[in-house]
DNA sequence: AATACATTTGAACAGTTGTTCAAATGTTTG
DNA sequence: CAAACATTTGAACAACTGTTCAAATGTATT
């Protein structure tokens, strides 16, 4: 996570207006917002993670059968999974010792796609 | 970025059935692709990086600009800007001594308000 | 209660990331 | 061409991340 910084002169005089400076700190999400965001998109930003998700976008699923389907130890899908659930991008249900993983919301498929569209530009 | 991993086998049997598990293979992007889509994620998994992308919302501006008004150094910035550069997240151009940024596409847009959305749900 | 199996958890490790500082590169002006 | 200023770059450092391995926890069956 980025650290805050205090802050020196840069460059001799601004280029840009008061008024554009004040407009830009308007529009400006809140510092916390700003993290959580960043957050969710660092749990995208994982090719383990995106391929979970592409595998629950067919069916819910184990997670056993998770990690055969991705060629994974379990272990290192359960970990991943806790991300994606703290993300709140996954919700799962327990059936006896197996527990299924499902997508929480539809926001998932359309910020990959929205990703997706962009590669392929 | 993830290693690719062997399998073991993981669970006696599998819940999800051959064809399960083969449509889910055959939807998976390759993992080229994959890749490029976690590494663009990575990119707005950063508040800075996301703290620059609204600034350049309003206007395009300065690294010196950029840089005041997020009060943070002039390198700091400059290093940022060329990952996003990188991800063709942002333009520039020289005018003189400047370097005016200024975002690529409206992806940019779609892409953080989907993260909105979901983070305000 | 003991065993078996599915999942989770914690510690450890290597690899990656963001900032800082100092130095280099571009560009204009005297 | 020298001085001044805007920007970029590279090395270094601390902080963070993803996987592995071993051990712990849950749950059902006998």
């Amino acid at each position: 996570m980025a650290t805050v910084k205090e802050n020196v002169p840069s460059c001799e005089f601004m280029h840009a207006h008061p008024e554009l400076i004040e407009k830009v700190n308007q529009k400006m999400p809140a510092l916390d917002e700003l993290y959580e965001l960043a957050e969710l998109f660092s749990v995208f930003g994982d090719s383990t993670r995106i391929r979970i998700l592409y595998v629950l976008f067919e069916s819910e699923m184990c997670v056993c059968d998770i990690a055969q389907t991705l060629e994974m130890t379990v272990s290192a899908v359960s970990h991943q999974l806790r991300v994606l659930k703290q993300a709140d991008l996954v919700r799962y249900r327990r059936e006896g010792k197996t527990v299924f993983y499902s997508l929480a919301d539809d926001h998932v498929k359309s910020i990959l796609g929205q990703g997706m569209e962009h590669i392929k530009e």
